[in-house]
RNA sequence: GGCGCAUUCGUCUAGGGGCCUAGGACGCCGCCCUCUCACGGCGGUAACACCGGUUCGAAUCCGGUAUGCGCUACCA
């Protein structure tokens, strides 16, 4: 019998979950969970200059929106922790040892300033470069001299002659020439190890049975699977996925931006539909996968049918998945999230987000909200029923859940009729009169619904003598300041018949 | 410079020797619907990186070139 499934997600807590990132731990799970294994988080924080508890603190949190939990890790203890490399320290020098005493290791005195120096004289003749390995040829002695001289060392892996292959899962068989890894680093002069060392020594401590990781890293397999040799343990299986790019074609980073989970969600893409996109690249896609769960992603989605070349990020496709997705839902369910998401971005009593958006954008909102700028706010009971009221009416057009505030803020806040609004306003002939005229016309309505709103606003055209693009922009204008709302009847009910004829009249009296 | 990986419309992709004068989706453009903006519907634009082979026949197989990306670090 096979050893059960064992995969890892092994970010480096150097910032944000990037979408990369995102996508390579999805594709873990998704493997782990449709072979009945196990999927471990593991932070690679080696690096402990850059390398923070917030990021860490930030990725976990990205990871569980996603509801991709974790099986061991962080937060979750398993027999096979601990789950940072940092706390890991004993079990690597118990390898080293290993690697020591079977000769694989040795120790060179090389300074990385000499070394640099070497490396520019072959890349100014441009002749290739490794590591000479001078150091191999060193004595027992002449080691402990000039270790006890103070002199700085590493430990370096000594690589040996022939080649080194390895069966990528997505790519097929990949061979390289040993004379062009050269004998690599493994501890530093610091006495801490190098990521090449620490990733063998964690999978196979951890007991990795596939490593799926992004293509960035099909280089350094090789140097990995000497070290799997040298200390005697079979590899695991290797799956390189490909790479996610910004429109560039370069790593996505702050440029692109909004490029990581939390912006995206800041601005209103949905998490469920920013995690089907991520799945979704590099393979065959179909409108019908837009509302997948994560669990139809398990049951559908295979990493090993995964195309091979890099990917780029399309901002303009997601938005699209995410409009769609949105129709897809129940109104209620919708209103709600509409909800959650305008508490979220202190939208309720706190104009400020409304205007940040109105007058710098989306990424605009997205930073304030990161920053801390705009705090969570709870709608009060007119709010949440207006919100109510109101999402249907934009459920039917929006992209992303801030076009909410772009739409329908203006029902939130009083009327101001400004800027080139009040331009359109006073250059429609007779907006006054029918502004007025609307105003009495709401007020002495029968019953105050759509229909009937409807009904009466129809007839004033002819009533008035005036064109209907007259009557209809002049409403429009008059009840929002806004050239642009959801429809006008609907919009005229949910602010019901007090506050509607009252604007209208305020409108008109501005004029 | 060396090594590795990749290469179909601007983007995501279908395609695994004849079904391809290359199909779908996003975007863009146009039309329809329409109280604004959208949504929705319909139509259009646009690609096999290049050069050589193999073959009766190549987007599909092979070789080379180019380009991109990654590794070549006491980063991960």
């Amino acid at each position: 019998m096979t050893a059960p499934v064992r995969v890892r997600f092994a970010p480096s807590p150097t910032g944000y979950l990037h979408l990369g990132g995102a996508r390579t731990a999805l594709y873990n799970y998704i493997f782990a969970r449709r072979h009945g294994g196990e999927f471990v988080l593991r932070i690679e924080d080696t690096d402990p200059s850059r390398s923070t508890d917030a990021a860490i603190a930030q990725i976990l949190r990205s990871l569980r929106e996603m509801e991709l939990d974790w099986d061991e890790g962080p937060e979750k203890p398993g027999r096979h922790g601990p789950y940072r490399q940092t706390e890991r320290q004993a079990i690597y020098r118990e390898h080293i040892d290993r690697l020591l005493a079977g000769g694989h290791l040795y120790t060179c005195f090389h300074t990385s300033d000499e070394l640099e120096a070497e490396r520019r004289a072959a890349q100014a003749g441009k002749r290739a470069w490794v590591y000479s390995g001078a150091c191999r040829a060193l004595t027992t002695a002449e080691v402990e001299r000039r270790k006890a001289a103070g002199e700085p060392w590493t430990l370096r892996f000594r690589v040996r002659p022939g080649t080194t292959t390895f069966d990528d899962m997505l790519r097929g068989p990949v061979e390289v020439g040993n004379d062009t890894i050269g004998d690599f680093i493994v501890q530093r002069s610091d006495g801490t190890i190098t990521y090449n060392l620490a990733v063998v020594v964690d999978d196979v401590t951890m007991a990795i049975t596939h490593v799926i990781r992004g293509d960035d890293h099909l280089s350094n397999t090789p140097k990995q699977i000497l070290i799997y040799e040298a200390l005697g343990v079979p590899a695991p299986y290797f799956l390189h996925m490909p790479l996610l790019f910004g429109t560039d074609r370069k790593k996505l980073s702050k440029r692109h931006g909004a490029t990581n989970l939390e912006q995206l969600t800041a601005v209103g893409f949905l998490v469920e539909v920013v995690r089907n996109y991520l799945c979704f690249l590099s393979t065959e896609f179909d409108e019908s996968m837009i509302t997948w769960s994560l669990a139809d992603l398990v049951a559908h989605l295979d990493v090993e049918s995964l195309g091979t070349s890099a990917s780029i990020f399309d901002p303009d496709k997601l938005r699209w998945m995410n409009g769609r997705f949105i129709r897809a839902m129940a109104p209620a369910d919708f209103a709600a999230r509409v909800q959650a998401y305008l508490e979220r971005v202190g939208f309720y009593g706190q104009p400020p987000a409304l205007r940040l958006l109105a007058a710098k954008g989306e990424s605009a909102l997205a930073e304030a909200i990161e920053l801390g700028q705009l705090a969570p706010l709870p709608p009060g009971d007119d709010q949440e029923r207006l919100t109510m009221l109101v999402a249907p009416l934009v459920q039917e057009k929006i992209e992303v859940l801030s076009d909410f505030i772009r739409l329908a803020g203006w029902l939130f806040t009083p009327l101001a009729i400004a800027g080139s609004a009040r331009e359109k306003l006073t250059a429609i002939p007779d907006a006054q009169r029918i502004l007025r005229a609307a105003a009495v016309c709401l007020a002495g309505l029968e019953r105050y619904d759509v229909e009937q709103i409807e009904a009466a606003v129809r007839g004033l055209p002819e009533q008035l003598g005036v064109k209907p693009k007259s009557v209809f922009a002049a409403l429009r204008l008059g009840m929002s300041g806004q050239p642009v709302t959801p429809g006008l009847f609907e919009s005229l009910w949910a602010l019901g018949r007090n506050e509607a004829a009252g604007r209208l009249a305020a409108a008109a009296g501005m004029l």
